[in-house]
DNA sequence: AGAATTACCTGAGCGC
DNA sequence: TGCGCTCAGGTAATTC
């Protein structure tokens, strides 16, 4: 559920609480993630200095001066910043406790995420070396999206959620640029004209942007998730009238993933 | 190679 | 009240 919004937001939220903090603990309380956790972490950690946090995609990365740590949300996953130590509730897998009494705390229900530690590159790691241009930087551009769109027949939606084409565009804001580009998510990515190419680009940094901007569409803390009631125009929103033409939504299923649209305004 | 499908996991919501 | 079912979806692995 966290996108590439989401996960900045959070790097943004972290980083002045946190950067320049000495670790002084780590608890692990679950192997059992999508990956399992790696357990020489609680031996890494304590004793070094946090000196920045970054991003690439939906990846977090966590810089210090032998390796980085490397958390990824999956689709259920918050880190929660605490000023003391609590007891942990159910699905709290792991604490990282700093010298200043902050604790940093991952939770993730659904085990969808990932807890990595880099001794080099983070970059290079497997998982993420063959991760996509990100989409508000210059290298996700209208030329490097029509090329590899050609003679693809997936449809434009999996395409652009697909990670090695640009980074960090999940299923919410997927619907969301494809319909501000007025194209049908179900048409083979191959049949995008260059015209519209450079208007998915330009929406889909649009709505991740504007997101950022926003302090993303949606929480996801302990309350569960809370979304900003009109941030979204499609998603979530099938059956219901286009708000710019007054058409009724239309909600299929692409790649299992639930893929809402305009049978009017999107062609 | 690329497309399609499945697995991973748990909570929420629903029909009965 | 509770059972069983479906859905939510990021990503990797698997199959065709």
């Amino acid at each position: 559920m966290p996108e590439l919004p989401e996960v900045e937001v959070t790097k943004l939220r972290l980083a002045p609480q946190l950067t320049g903090k000495q670790i002084t603990s780590v608890i692990l309380r679950t192997a059992k993630l999508r990956l399992p956790i790696p357990p020489e972490l609680a031996d890494i950690l304590p004793g070094l200095q946090l000196q920045k946090i970054e991003r690439r995609g939906k990846y977090l990365l966590f810089g210090f001066d032998s390796g980085w740590l490397v958390i990824h949300l999956g689709m259920t996953g918050y880190l929660q910043l605490l000023s003391t130590v609590t007891p942990p509730g159910k699905h709290d897998y792991a604490d990282f406790v700093f010298a200043d009494g902050q604790l940093l705390r991952f939770h993730d229900p659904r085990k969808f995420g990932t807890i990595l530690w880099c001794s080099d590159d983070p970059l290079r790691h497997p998982l993420l070396a063959g991760i996509g241009p990100e989409p508000l930087t210059d290298a996700f551009n209208v030329d490097a999206l029509f090329r590899a769109s050609r003679k693809r027949k997936v449809a434009i939606k999996q395409f652009i959620m697909d990670s090695s084409v640009v980074a960090g565009v999940g299923n919410i804001y997927a619907n969301e640029a494809l319909f501000r580009a007025h194209i049908r998510p179900d048409r083979a990515a191959g049949t995008v004209t260059l015209p519209e190419c450079t208007t998915l680009v330009a929406t889909v940094r649009a709505v991740l942007a504007e997101s950022v901007a926003a302090g993303s569409s949606y929480q996801h803390d302990e309350q569960g998730v809370v979304y900003h009631p009109l941030a979204f125009a499609v998603y979530g929103k099938g059956g219901t009238p286009c708000t710019t033409c007054g058409t009724s939504l239309e909600e299929i299923r692409l790649g299992n993933r639930s893929t809402v649209f305009c049978p009017s305004c999107q062609v």
